[in-house]
DNA sequence: CGTTTTTGACCTGCGC
DNA sequence: GCGCAGGTCAAAAACG
């Protein structure tokens, strides 16, 4: 199933979404294009125990000692990463050793889907402890690439929703190129002249 | 009809 | 060892 991604050399040192670049990060808000939400007002938001958030540690969360924080919020797979190497220490072929980067943010968006400019599927969803919100588990839909998002709604404040992505996608964005192809084209055909 | 979502089952780690 | 919680699988259903 898993495919040996860990060896693959990470193609930049960008982060694997769009937009969220440097945390603690407050993206508000993030909508799909198409939609036609009231923007809301931008805010910061308390700082988040994201040690806890990205190694998987239970208390995800929204309750306790999540608002104790620190500044941690980006997973490289460097020492931070304890958490997330124990969580996937595991002999089934399902998981993987994993020192994968994770990144995580927070958005104050009416909408759980974040439009990032990548396919993404969903795999699972599971009731989270203490939140009334569940948990959604999504991949990258592009076959060679085996990036996850994880988003779930804090109950605490139902207007915001953490994202968290783990992994570098090893493909350019959809959209982007989407956006970028007919821009080249016109390009090539100008510097025909 | 191909793709995506839903959802219950299963697996693993952790705390007690 | 047991129960709980998180994460994933995979079959069925829903969707475009």
């Amino acid at each position: 199933m898993d495919q040996g991604q860990d060896q693959t050399p990470l193609p930049s040192p960008t982060p694997p979404f769009f937009p969220p670049l440097n945390p603690p990060y407050v993206f508000t808000p993030s909508l799909p294009s198409s939609s036609l939400h009231p923007p809301l007002e931008p805010q910061i938001l308390p700082d988040i125990d994201w040690v806890s958030l990205l190694s998987g540690q239970p208390g995800l969360g929204e309750n306790g000692p999540m608002l104790e924080s620190t500044s941690v919020i980006a997973h490289n797979g460097g020492e931070e990463d304890k958490g997330i190497k124990e969580n996937n220490k595991r002999k089934g072929s399902r998981m993987k050793k994993a020192t994968r980067p994770r990144f995580a943010f927070q958005t104050r968006s009416a909408d759980d889907i974040l439009d990032d400019g990548y396919r993404w599927r969903k795999y699972g969803q599971k009731a989270v402890k203490n939140s009334i919100y569940p948990r959604s588990y999504y991949r990258c839909t592009h076959h060679t690439c085996n990036v996850k998002k994880q988003v779930q709604r804090l109950s605490k404040d139902t207007s915001i929703v953490v994202t968290t992505y783990e992994g570098i996608h090893n493909h350019p964005c959809e959209k982007l190129m989407e956006t970028l192809t007919p821009l080249l084209k016109q390009m090539q055909f100008l510097a025909r002249f």
